[in-house]
RNA sequence: GCCCCGAUGGCGGAAUUGGUAGACGCGCUGGAUUCAAAAUCCAGUUCUUUCGGGAGUGUGGGUUCGAUUCCCACUCGGGGUACCA
């Protein structure tokens, strides 16, 4: 009777698949246990050995929880919206539904081969509308919601129309848009839908917004920080660009605070957490605002914006409302000083039309603001006109009329300043954010980003010329660029200066690129003797550095150690060390009224909206330019079928290309998007989700999978409660594990599921790469040489194909000779009759030929044989190379096992009661293999196993007391073998539930121990010795052993340390 | 630059709280079986040696009776991240 695989495998896959073994019900009377694996990427080339690595990990924790009693839930599914699809889609034509459907069936055969167990009645597949219907269910709860920093979680939306009502928006601490205007219960009272509206989406967790973002323009889209990889698209290569468009974003930074609590609570690799953490980024500080000195500033007020507000207003002119539109027809026309900008920003605030000449704002806003922004505009001299849209529309030469007559009586607004120059006072102010405000009496300059909105107004005429250069120079440098050269230090001084806050000295403003317009303010304070970037510019521009730390030289480089600084020449703070001087300059600038101590988080906003065809279309139609959210009875909203999977030619995204893409909102259905009236069939959205959206809560799908009504039930997700075990690739730190914890947040504040972090314990495998092989070829000839003769030649090292090596790194010639027509006549110089290829470890990949697939392993040597080898190779965790010759130990391992059940060539097994010898070796191995499992150490498993058996041939056993139990502790590894051994054995049903054996300790007492006696630590020979001699007993015995009295040679030992049951030690 | 992980025979790796370094397997060497091959089985396999031993876990130092394991400094390799104020 042999051991064939093969038949043995197919029969019990069948069973599995037939008998639904592994479907897991969600009512039981037993404990539940979550196992859960990523779900793949079904790509078309199929998986290779490295895939399933994490799986069979998995599933051997899965299967050894089954007999351990667990109900086991072990789903599968397919994350299949994404790029790949899409660009095959474009290269040929074929619908990304038809190759994404084949690509499942292959990886389904594949998966199936290998024996998992997993609960396929579960699977999910992100692609399936019955699957997306809820993703875009959660976006529009998403919509729904606003995150209330009082109450610290998410609220729905009607929580927060309430507080707008009765109190107004001063009082409401919200994650939210920055400088959204003050507005009282009064004012909201009054407002129009459409601006309640724009209101709202201020706060909402899922907002609309004209981001910064990076796009590829080569792919057409927008990529996520973590889809660029060095500068270019991590999927194909191409450059990325900033471009500014109007996105969808999740407004994750509400929960950078949880995301870093919550690491606490869950059991995940540390260095995965080093990276959340560093990826969050939060810094403790202090905002301070400094005063920008007046300037001698006599030109007219008409300022040249900077190009980023050129940029942002662009899109607002480009895009205005009927009545501002009307309205600028009017006043574009005014020349001179009587010349009105529109969408212009004055001090921190954008007004709707400005004339500076004659110091006139006109407003849309219907009477006069009372708060910051009309005591802003009043203290500087402004003269506003308030108007409203429905005036502008009813009678605008009437408004034109009342802005003449305003602007008749305007006159500039001089004021003096302390050198008795006519100045003009626009009452700048640079806010910045810095970690180190105890260093603030070492400020000696401050720094803008280039794209601040202020330099263009604080620039003196004399810089005028050098600033602006210098800003054109900036923008045209790409992110590659600057990312490349990071250390040349460049800056231009504006003229301007800034007032220190606590001494009142004049500091110079300068300009530069090391500040980024995207973090914090895009200003910075700048002290020189702290920071090694500003002692740079310090340096290079010869500002001065100003030395606030005791007892610490400055003169060759910044002081950066904050955990050992002494603060000096600082007035107050004189004489404090770091923590203290930061509590006592925080509190004084609070006191004082210039700032307030503020934590920063590097984490931004996701942007959540790609120009892709193949991913979750949004839920949202366009009502006068504001999205609506359709209602989820009619969902889910279906991807339409597209002629081109490209962007129109006018630039939109490839769903511009449907011709059914409208919502109907009466019939409550799509349409055909030449029925657009914008009165009851709008535009749907064309921008479709992100590939992080499908993966953010699909481990809660899984525990209902079927429902229609619900994306699961309460039942469903209150007994299944979270993922009791995760495995899974660390490349998804920062993106779909960020990201899917942000969204539980969500959910369990909006009480959809009960538990906040949805994952207990998580275990990243590492990485298999591939074993290339190379083959040397002669330069300029057909002519390869042996790895041994190598240096003796010119030669150029060619991958050969992984399948023509043997495990002595022996070159099969004559096939390498066929694998193509340009070395079939090639000629072969060998060493010792052998041609030897060198090897190197690589990543597996197509073009390197060094890719190993599962199927042709579990053909050849079966699917048990695959599953230990890939355990055997090293720790889970660990990066390891495959080299297919190994399994040759594993493959002759599970023939030794078949062989203990089988006598004279038949089944067999007998009755008789094991010896204490046989029962030890069983013992032992539960018990390691036990401990194993608990540390995820599966490789040392296999060893167990190999002992194990390597034992019991030894004793000839073939007592069904210890084989029986012994196929029972292989079965999660090896679970084809163990199920047929099982069923030899005389057993009716599967193995996968029977009761995993009963470790007993009283197998493995000892009577007697071989100690290693060790001379100053090092072993020099073993002596048996009975457990129960008492050390002062054991000493003696040692001492008077010749082997001893040897290694001493008369001298008389110090000292003898003597461990019972471990060693004895002899220092002399 | 910063953060993280790692380094043990020809190779993958083992040594769970500091206690016999190299388990288990690959490969290799020799042998048995065979007409031969495959398969299987047996023995050997860290280096070195004058066969008594001696050295040895990336390098240098430290703590300890004892260090692959703990501490300090460094080298090399892998991964992440990047002018974050």
């Amino acid at each position: 009777m042999e051991y064939n695989f093969r038949e043995i495998e197919a029969n019990w896959q069948k069973y599995w698949a037939d008998n639904q073994t592994f479907k897991a019900t969600n009512n039981s009377k037993k404990p539940k246990f979550y196992v859960l694996d990523m779900f793949p990427y079904p790509s078309g080339a199929g998986l290779h050995v490295g895939h399933p690595l994490g799986y069979i990990a998995s599933d051997i924790y899965a299967r050894y929880k089954r007999h351990k009693g667990f109900n086991v839930l072990h789903p599968q599914g397919y994350d299949s919206f994404g790029l790949p699809a899409e660009q095959y889609a474009i290269q040929t034509g074929q619908h990304p539904a038809i190759t994404t459907e084949a690509n499942i069936a292959t990886y389904r055969t594949q998966l199936d081969k290998i024996g998992f167990s997993f609960d396929w009645s579960r699977e999910v597949r992100t692609s399936d509308p019955n699957y997306y219907k809820w993703t875009q269910w959660i976006f529009i709860q998403l919509f729904n919601s606003w995150y209330n920093k009082t109450s610290d979680k998410a609220e729905d939306i009607s929580t927060l129309i309430s507080i707008f009502e009765s109190k107004g928006n001063a009082n409401v601490k919200a994650a939210s848009d920055d400088a959204i205007a003050i507005f009282t219960a009064a004012d909201w009272k009054k407002y129009s839908e459409e601006e309640k509206q724009t209101i709202l989406l201020k706060y909402r967790l899922t907002f609309l917004s004209e981001t910064e973002v990076n796009w590829c323009p080569a792919l057409g889209t927008v990529l996520a920080n973590d889809e660029i990889v060095n500068g270019v698209s991590e999927r194909g290569g191409h450059t990325v660009v900033r471009k500014k468009m109007m996105q969808w974003s999740m407004r994750i930074t509400a929960y950078a605070q949880r995301l870093l609590d919550g690491m606490a609570k869950i059991d995940w690799p540390q260095p995965l957490k080093d990276s959340q953490t560093y990826w969050i980024g939060r810094s403790e500080g202090a905002m301070v605002t400094f005063k920008v000195m007046p300037n001698a500033i006599s030109e007219n007020r008409a300022i040249k914006l900077s190009f980023k507000e050129i940029e942002e207003l662009k899109v607002k002119r480009l895009n205005p409302s009927e009545a501002t539109a009307l309205l600028w027809g009017k006043l574009r026309k005014k020349k001179g000083t009587s010349k009105f900008r529109a969408n212009y920003t004055v001090g921190n605030f954008e007004v709707d039309f400005v004339c500076f000449s004659k110091n006139t704002i006109v407003e849309f806003a219907g009477k006069k603001d009372e708060n910051a922004r009309g005591q802003f505009f009043e203290k500087e001299g402004f003269n506003v006109v308030y108007t409203t849209l429905e005036e502008v529309l009813e009678n605008v030469d009437s408004v034109v009329s009342k802005i003449d007559t305003a602007i008749q009586f305007a006159t500039p607004k001089k004021v003096e300043n302390s050198e008795n120059v006519t100045v003009e006072d626009l009452g700048y102010q640079i806010e910045v954010f810095t970690t180190r405000p105890d260093t603030i009496f070492g400020v000696s300059f401050m720094t803008l980003a280039p794209e601040h909105e202020l330099v263009s107004k604080i620039t003196t005429p004399a810089q005028k010329a050098a600033v602006e250069a210098y800003i054109k120079a900036t923008a045209k440098r790409s992110e590659l660029e600057r990312m490349a050269d990071v250390k040349t230090i460049s800056g231009v001084f504006t003229g301007a200066y800034a007032l220190h806050p606590f001494t009142g000295e004049k500091v110079q403003i300068w300009i530069g690129d090391y500040v980024l317009a995207g973090y914090g303010t895009g200003a910075v304070m700048a002290v020189p003797c702290g920071d090694e970037r500003d002692y740079a510019f310090a340096n290079h521009f010869g500002i001065e550095i100003i030395n606030i730390f005791e007892g610490v030289d400055i003169s060759e480089e910044a002081f950066t150690d904050k955990e050992n600084s002494v603060i000096a020449n600082s007035d107050f703070l004189n004489g404090l060390p770091y923590k203290k001087a930061m509590k006592t300059v925080i509190e004084e600038i609070e006191k004082r009224g210039f700032g307030y101590g503020k934590i920063n988080y590097r984490l931004r906003d996701a942007v959540f909206s790609r120009q892709r065809y193949w991913g979750e279309p949004f839920p949202v139609y366009y009502k006068n330019g504001l999205p609506q959210m359709i209602d989820k009875a009619h969902l889910p909203i279906v991807l339409p079928e597209v002629e081109k999977y490209l962007p129109t030619e006018d630039g939109k995204p490839p769903l511009g290309n449907a011709n059914t893409w409208a919502w109907d909102s009466s019939k409550n259905e799509v349409v055909s998007t030449n029925l657009i009236d914008n009165v009851s069939i709008f535009q749907l959205e064309l921008n479709t989700m992100p590939g992080w959206a499908g993966s953010s809560q699909y481990f809660n799908r899984y525990m209902d999978p079927e429902n229609t009504e619900e994306m699961f039930s309460k039942e469903a997700i209150n007994y299944w409660q979270d993922v009791d075990l995760y495995i899974g690739g660390s490349e998804h730190a920062t993106g779909h594990l960020l990201y899917s914890r942000f969204w539980q947040k969500f959910m369990f504040d909006r009480g959809f599921v009960p538990t906040d972090e949805y994952a207990k314990k998580l275990i990243n495998q590492g990485m298999i790469t591939g074993t290339s092989a190379f083959v040397y070829r002669v330069e300029g000839e057909n002519k390869f040489v042996s790895k041994g003769l190598m240096n003796d030649f010119k030669v150029q090292p060619i991958h050969s194909d992984v399948a023509f090596v043997n495990g002595s790194d022996e070159l099969d010639v004559e096939a390498f000779k066929n694998w193509r027509e340009e070395f079939k006549d090639a000629e072969f110089a060998l060493e010792d009759g052998k041609y030897i290829v060198g090897r190197e470890v690589e990543k597996m990949s197509k073009s390197k030929y060094n890719v190993v697939n599962p199927d042709q392993i579990c053909e050849e040597y079966g699917a048990d044989s695959l599953r230990l080898f890939e355990m055997f190779l090293g720790p889970l965790e660990q990066s390891k190379p495959w080299k297919t010759s190994g399994i040759s130990g594993v493959y002759s391992f599970l023939k030794k096992l078949w062989k203990l059940y089988i006598v004279n060539d038949v089944f067999a097994v007998s009755e008789e009661e094991p010896t204490n010898e046989e029962y030890k070796t069983l013992h032992k191995t539960i018990k390691k293999v036990e401990e194993d499992i608990a540390n995820f150490s599966f490789n040392t498993s296999v060893s167990t196993f190999m002992i194990a058996v390597n034992e019991l041939t030894a004793l000839k056993c073939n007592k069904r007391k210890i084989l029986e139990p012994l196929a029972i502790i292989m079965e999660p590894y090896a679970p084809h073998i163990a199920e047929e051994l099982w069923k030899n054995l005389g057993h009716t049903t599967s193995i996968s539930i029977v009761d995993f054996p009963e470790f007993k300790p009283e197998y493995l007492v000892e009577s007697s121990k071989v100690y290693p006696v060790s001379f100053n630590g090092k072993m020099r020979f073993t002596i048996e010795l009975g457990l129960d001699l008492t050390v002062k007993e054991i000493e003696n015995i040692v001492m008077a052993h010749e082997r001893t009295q040897e290694q001493l040679q008369g001298r008389t030992p110090k000292k003898v340390i003597i461990v019972p049951g471990k060693i004895i030690n002899i220092v002399g």
